[in-house]
DNA sequence: CTTATAATTTAGATCGTTCTAAATTTTGGT
DNA sequence: ACCAAAATTTAGAACGATCTAAATTATAAG
């Protein structure tokens, strides 16, 4: 009597037609029950959601997502979970979306511009209403510019990708590494190296060019030895900041990309007898949980990742509401936070 | 001449019925096509792709979906995103899924069984072929007896929990910590503490029986005061070891629920002005990349992630294509890992 | 040139929902 | 009791793919 179809094998998916069978009235109205509609009588609602319960139905999105043209679904491509600012940015961007009642879909693209393609393309294929990408290294111009040609509501969301023509939420990270640059050298520093990020990637432009902006603004030239291109990682840190304090004319001072290269510097440090905020001045970027626990304390830029987050499922709910709309970009201004690790006064 | 529908308003969907049009065959040899069959004759799939890249077609995966009663897609939820253990071991299970072809739904719990639940539902709502779960805290047993009996492929992933029925796969955490403990007692330790995980999640169970059972085969007394529950935070880490130090009769060392907490209690001894490995022994539990470069290094208990992933992978995979053998459980041998801050011999 | 066989191609039903437009029932005023 | 208006319900056609079973075309053997 239940399940419709052969009597053998499989469990066949209970579906509205049974519903409706089962509480005698039309698929049509049962949807209408399904979807909370104020058009169908208490009685009729009671009588179906009662049917519900008993057939253990499960709704079918897909079916209706086919009918409807929408999903409610949001693609999230991130650059690199791993790395745990994007992983509180991720965690961010998927509270925002759930708060709008959107489905959240995931990818981490390991910095694999084919990867993230992988990704586009599939959600591309299950329909999905938006796509918010923190692009990976390497992100041309052009494949973003086709995304916003061919319709799909798309917001980049940390990282800009120049020319993209798209909606871009992110930090003002010039800005951030200006002022803690500004800050070494008010407390003396001259010989101030620069480690992580480069120029591959919006956010590696714009804080080395803060750095330099900085060093320019009090008219100290820019040794390029100090400026060392990396991996955000802590053996990046650690085995950078021990290779140039081997050199003849060695950086007092270290402005890291992020905290997580931070973190190995101060780790590196360490390794060679050398105790960061006194010995040495380290700055961070991001202000991770774990920046304020260490001893010392980490200096560094805080970002606000959940604004960052919101603002950005903002602007993508916004495009996908008004397609023609004109392009938005927001930048959040950054927090200098002194603590220990940069040293007092020299 | 593009896009059947109404001219006004937005584009129309590309369908397999418009290159079917375009390239002067039937939809069923097109979907044939697309599906790179054999049958289809050279020239005909030449024509047909042809088409595709003229009208810039997208395939549509949940209108295929439907039919198919398969979605080729595998729901994926991690209790705490933000812990780098479970990053790791998410980015691993991702990966061996994508080996297999799949798509990867990833959702954050944040140990709070109702959002679980609610992402369990969705994937359900979305036909996912099957799910992995790394269960949050305070799963009901029941939950997931009703997940196996509504015939849903599922595999419990790190965390079991007893009597669901599902396959498992994960570490050997007793005998992992069992091991630590006792090398800390073979280096003349006595009062060793006990700090994070509870017994409300299996693997603080099996890594708390696991210290338990060492102290108990060398003849030590359980003191309750250096077991201590907590989340797995630095900070948690940090604060304790703070606290147990002032007791009157203080540890000597810890043995720690996971690395982060380890590096928690690292940083709470420098705090007061302790150096780890020599003032007190901390051992961790993890081996995160990081445990590697602290100074001192971090005596660990490594877990092997990836395989931990591709386990969890191959167990569901078997388990979606036959649904009625029996339940597998599969327990990978973790390995400890002897650096500095265990200390040498006291 | 048949004819059997193999290789291609296809019409039409189907998956489980929602939508449109119309049919039916209920309600309330006279 | 009647009728218009409001409230509720519904049949049947979508959505965009795949499947089944059968039709068509090409190839080879006699």
């Amino acid at each position: 009597m239940a399940g419709r179809g052969k009597s053998a094998g499989r469990p066949q998916r209970v579906t509205l037609h049974d519903l409706a069978d089962h509480a005698g009235v039309s698929r049509a109205t049962v949807s209408l029950v399904l979807r909370k509609s104020p058009l169908v009588a208490a009685k009729t609602r009671e009588a179906v959601l009662e049917s519900v319960r008993a057939l253990g139905y499960v709704y079918n999105r897909g079916a209706a997502n086919l009918r409807t043209q929408r999903s409610h679904t949001i693609g999230v491509s991130i650059n690199e979970i791993t790395n745990p600012y994007f992983t509180e940015l991720t965690a961010a961007i998927q509270r925002a979306f759930l708060k709008h009642g959107r489905v959240v879909f995931i990818a981490n693209s390991e910095e694999d511009p084919a990867r993230q393609d992988d990704f586009i393309a599939t959600m591309r294929e299950y329909n999905a209403d938006g796509l918010a990408i923190c692009p990976s290294r390497g992100t041309s111009r052009e494949t973003l510019r086709r995304l916003k040609k061919q319709g799909v509501a798309c917001v980049l969301v940390s990282r800009d990708i120049g020319g993209s023509g798209l909606d871009y939420a992110g930090h003002a990270n010039e800005a951030g590494m200006c002022e803690a640059t500004e800050h070494l050298i008010g407390l003396g520093h001259r010989r101030i190296a620069m480690l992580g990020g480069n120029d591959l990637v919006s956010t590696g432009r714009e804080r080395r060019g803060g750095y330099r902006k900085a060093l320019g603004l009090h008219g100290i030239a820019i040794d390029e030895a100090l400026v060392v291109e990396g991996e955000a990682t802590r053996s990046f840190g650690a085995a950078t900041v021990r290779r140039l304090l081997a050199l003849k004319d060695p950086p007092t001072a270290a402005v890291c990309f992020n905290d997580v290269i931070a973190f190995g510097v101060m780790l590196g440090l360490r390794q060679v007898g050398r105790e960061p905020g006194r010995d040495f001045a380290v700055i961070g970027y991001d202000d991770l949980a774990e920046a304020e626990l260490w001893v010392p304390g980490l200096s560094t830029v805080r970002n606000d990742t959940r604004m960052l987050g919101e603002t950005a499922a903002q602007l993508l709910l916004d495009r996908i509401e008004n397609p023609d709309a004109p392009v938005r970009r927001v930048v959040l201004q950054p927090k200098f936070v002194i603590r220990e690790s940069s040293g007092g006064q020299r």
